[in-house]
DNA sequence: GAACTCCATCGATGATTATCTAATCAGATA
DNA sequence: TATCTGATTAGATAATCATCGATGGAGTTC
């Protein structure tokens, strides 16, 4: 496995998470058995088995043989033991802690080219308006711009300098005053 | 914990199975938090983190030092440690695939006291069945028990050998003529 | 005692998921 | 090719569960 990333170990723990699928793994741990005999012992249909073994698959902690028609399901103890060491040793549980990237940091992330510049201005306003706020990190309060320093500063990430500059006034994150621009207090840039 | 019955790691499993109920292990396992900061910190109401704290009391896996009306949560690792060592041992993952106890073999724990006498004869006829076909491993087919041993044999569960006695030949699981008694075969057994 | 703070409980709601039937697929065999 | 067999996929349904607002309880402060 790679690292205890949260998500790895959720998908884990959630595959687990369940009596059929406890069950089946113990059944397969013991030797291989198909999904016949295993809907048969668990007393499930078979197309129930069939998806509880995808899950379980998914997480590569199975190894299938194909005979024919028949498939051999057995348990691949590693997956388990991998899963076990990242739980258990506290480095990987404190790292737990950390927050998962939020709404906002995905949109940026989603945009964002390799080189650092937008993709394209995302059609969705609320989405145009993360990538906005984002991008007045690169004005200082108190300072005064003038429009062809505020279209540098802009164009550093996309080209459209234009609409950028006025969404970024309508949302009274810049102010405007015989062409010269500024940065307006945060507290008072309105929400998407 | 006890040993590694599927209920239990079934418990667990289900509480792991979670992204808050996993950030919030993650963030009491760095230090002590209280409801309020767990709910900002994973962005989730109040009772929303009551009620996933309550999962995990219920498994033993937190320590509460309560201050005023603030209540401090925090790990306790030895908890997690437990359920480690209980699934990651190959003699305890195959015992996942062993069946439940059906509700027979439920009655006789129930009314079985640790010395392996009967605690009382169940008042429920059909209780009180079940505890009679158990104790017929006691005679073996096609062998003459004469009234003597047949009372020896019963009391080793249960003093009252005569009421015993009467009911398995009610039930047909034993046959008596001139005080002697003998195993019937079981597919003539009366159910209950 | 009144007001306040922090937490727990209750009941409702929406999302997720386990399970089923029906239909489909893919090897094997006639 | 037609048929049989074991397995998967699709779609529907029902149960489970996460979350929330409203309410209540218990300790603290005024």
């Amino acid at each position: 496995m790679p690292e205890a990333d949260i998500a790895t170990l959720l998908a884990f723990f959630k595959a687990m998470a369940n009596e059929s699928r406890l069950r089946i793994i113990g059944l397969v741990a013991e030797r291989e058995r198909s999904v016949q005999e295993l809907a048969e012992l668990l007393d499930l249909k078979e197309p129930t088995v069939s998806h509880h073994l995808a899950a379980l698959k998914a997480l590569d902690l199975l190894h299938v043989r194909v005979e024919g028609v028949t498939h051999w399901h057995r348990l691949r103890p590693e997956g388990l033991h991998d899963f076990n060491r990242a739980l258990f040793d506290q480095k990987d549980l404190t790292a737990l802690a950390k927050p998962e990237q939020t709404w906002e940091e995905k949109v940026i992330a989603n945009f964002l080219m390799p080189d650092g510049t937008l993709r394209t201005l995302p059609a969705s306003r609320r989405k145009r308006w993360v990538l906005l706020k984002w991008q007045m990190s690169g004005f200082e309060e108190g300072r005064r711009y003038p429009e062809k320093e505020v279209n540098a500063i802009l164009q550093r990430r996309h080209p459209d300098a234009a609409t950028m500059r006025r969404e970024m006034i309508g949302w009274k994150m810049l102010a405007r005053e015989d062409n010269v621009y500024w940065r307006l207090p945060e507290d008072q840039w309105e929400e998407a």
